[in-house]
DNA sequence: GTGAAAGCGCTAACAG
DNA sequence: CTGTTAGCGCTTTCAC
């Protein structure tokens, strides 16, 4: 059925451990240029594909990647996971895709399944602050990069936004518009994004000036629009509402608009909001929502670049790369009354 | 290293052969049952993972599908890669996923890499009409099955949406708020989903009783909102304006709302409009706009339960399932003026 | 019920 | 430069 290495080797008249140097770029040199070009013949008349199963069992090289999501819905991965597959490709890579819905019993039955795979590395975009899952296959020495987050420690390398600067540009541009009042309604904080963002944001209203009291923060409890919605709720019925509020990422932010109509109140005169991620559309809302951009397809290929050096030679120092967020202006943001 | 059959046959003070016999769960009953308790022992005390790759090579199978994708960014395969991917791996499949960038000679490309591979199966989620590709792949017996797509001749399985019936909702919401000269944005021709759209825009005027010289069509040559813009200009520059547009699909929709908007007039007050797909975010767009949705998830799923059967039974006939969509009723449509 | 042996398709060391 | 041999980790006859 399927045209093997040996059916290759029969039509070139030579014997299969020959064919197989003469088909590999690598070990061409070691064949005469006159046989190779006979087996590489042949192989295109037959129609060969080698059977990359077969090969991996034999080199301990699986080729593939495994790439772990807590959902590809969240308009956020799908750029990530577009980036890291296009550069996974182009270095003859596979991506093996597998969602968690966001469960951790999920995730260690995927994990199990891929590592039944011997993928040659993981790219982990499931951001849990405490993941024993991933500090485990770290430290079983499985080459990964961390998606769009960070550990505390520096013992596994990441690629991310540069949530700081991100965070920073976000109340700068407030501040720069006259406020003084700027709220946080910050995502969940066992999620490192979350926790990030919420220490950036009071390292930035420190470095911006502006006292602790003026900086209220309040929590929401996933990174979704009835969360924002809740999260809003509490921070606008203080008593001295803040003037603009930086939200964890964008629906958050989009269930503090709801709020803000609710109570009447409109944005940006009274209130600007900012958000996070920068998703698709958000320069049609009613109004454009001002945010914070993230690379996701630079995030996603320099994830995967990191991740293939990393597998080429283990053991190396576990890099960080912190890309740039860009602040995207819409009319979200205005100064305060 | 690693640990393997060998090494839990050892501990377990038996032969691999009985190990592994032991281990399969449809094989275990030719096994002592006690042999074979001895043997789970040792397995999950050594932390024993079988090779996907080893075993696959020696039955032929590897577990693994190919979910072959233009553009992972497109808001409609997100949610069909997570209906696919659940199902797939409930049944212990991997998903291996490619991004072909709207490009046949990458999918060709990559489509060679899945065929290395040894994919035991397929989901081809581009959509082209015509797809030497994918013709090819099933003329050499590959089980496969198209996903949001249907072929001209019903000679390989596919999944997608009842797009005739969700036309001919669309068709009938407007013709039930008095509308009697409905113009139709197509998408593309090539795909199958802008020709069959097309094709089941025309057949819902005839059906409901419209003139042919009532049903105006302009073509977008991209489901992009630019296009949609080009398109939409096109349409109602024409003497005899539509009082409502049925889109190719939400981007096409997007892009009339701005023509609209440029040329002063008001959705859905002067025109209404219909998308397709509902993409995120479509409730708060100004105005909402109503739209045709597609059940993504449960195409995807479904996808893959069909792809499994003919996994496991080859040669079958090639069954189509098309699914309901659902008329999303929000605030661009309306009774004519 | 268990062991022995062969082999899936490939590559890598080593001889010649 | 080419052929031989062995073996990656697993399953599957076939003997015993």
């Amino acid at each position: 059925m399927t045209v093997t290495l040996r059916d290759v080797a029969r039509a070139a008249q030579v014997h299969p451990g020959t064919a197989s140097k003469a088909l590999n770029e690598a070990t061409r040199s070691q064949v005469a240029s006159a046989t190779a070009q006979r087996v590489l013949a042949a192989a295109e008349r037959l129609g060969y594909q080698p059977n990359t199963l077969a090969r991996g069992l034999r080199t301990r090289r699986s080729y593939a990647v495994g790439v772990v999501l807590p959902d590809l819905t969240n308009p956020l991965f799908p750029p990530i996971v577009r980036g890291a597959e296009q550069a996974l490709a182009a270095a003859g890579y596979i991506t093996l895709i597998v969602d968690t819905d966001n469960d951790p019993a999920v995730e260690e039955r995927l994990m199990t399944m891929l590592r039944a795979r011997r993928a040659d590395g993981y790219l982990i975009a499931t951001a849990r602050r405490e993941h024993p899952l991933v500090e485990q296959a770290a430290a079983d020495g499985l080459p990964m990069v961390l998606v769009n987050r960070v550990t505390e420690v520096a013992l596994v390398p990441a690629v991310a936004g540069d949530e700081v600067a991100g965070v920073a540009s976000a109340i700068e541009h407030l501040v720069s518009l006259g406020h003084r009042r700027i709220g946080h309604l910050a995502g969940p904080q066992d999620l490192s994004t979350g926790f990030g963002r919420y220490q950036a944001f009071l390292a930035a209203g420190r470095r911006f000036g502006l006292a602790a009291a003026d900086c209220p923060v309040t929590f929401a409890d996933a990174y979704s629009e009835p969360a924002g919605v809740q999260a809003a709720r509490q921070m606008l019925s203080q008593p001295a509402r803040p003037t603009a509020i930086v939200a964890g990422n964008d629906l958050i932010a989009i269930g503090c608009l709801d709020v803000l109509a609710e109570m009447g109140l409109r944005c940006p005169s009274d209130v600007s909001v900012i958000g996070f991620n920068d998703m698709p559309m958000l320069a049609r809302l009613d109004p454009p929502l001002t945010t914070v951009q993230l690379p996701q397809q630079e995030i996603g290929a320099e994830a995967a670049r990191l991740l293939l050096e990393s597998i080429a030679s283990p053991g190396g120092p576990a890099k960080r790369l912190l890309l740039p967020c860009r602040l995207v202006i819409r009319a979200s943001t205005a100064a305060p009354a």
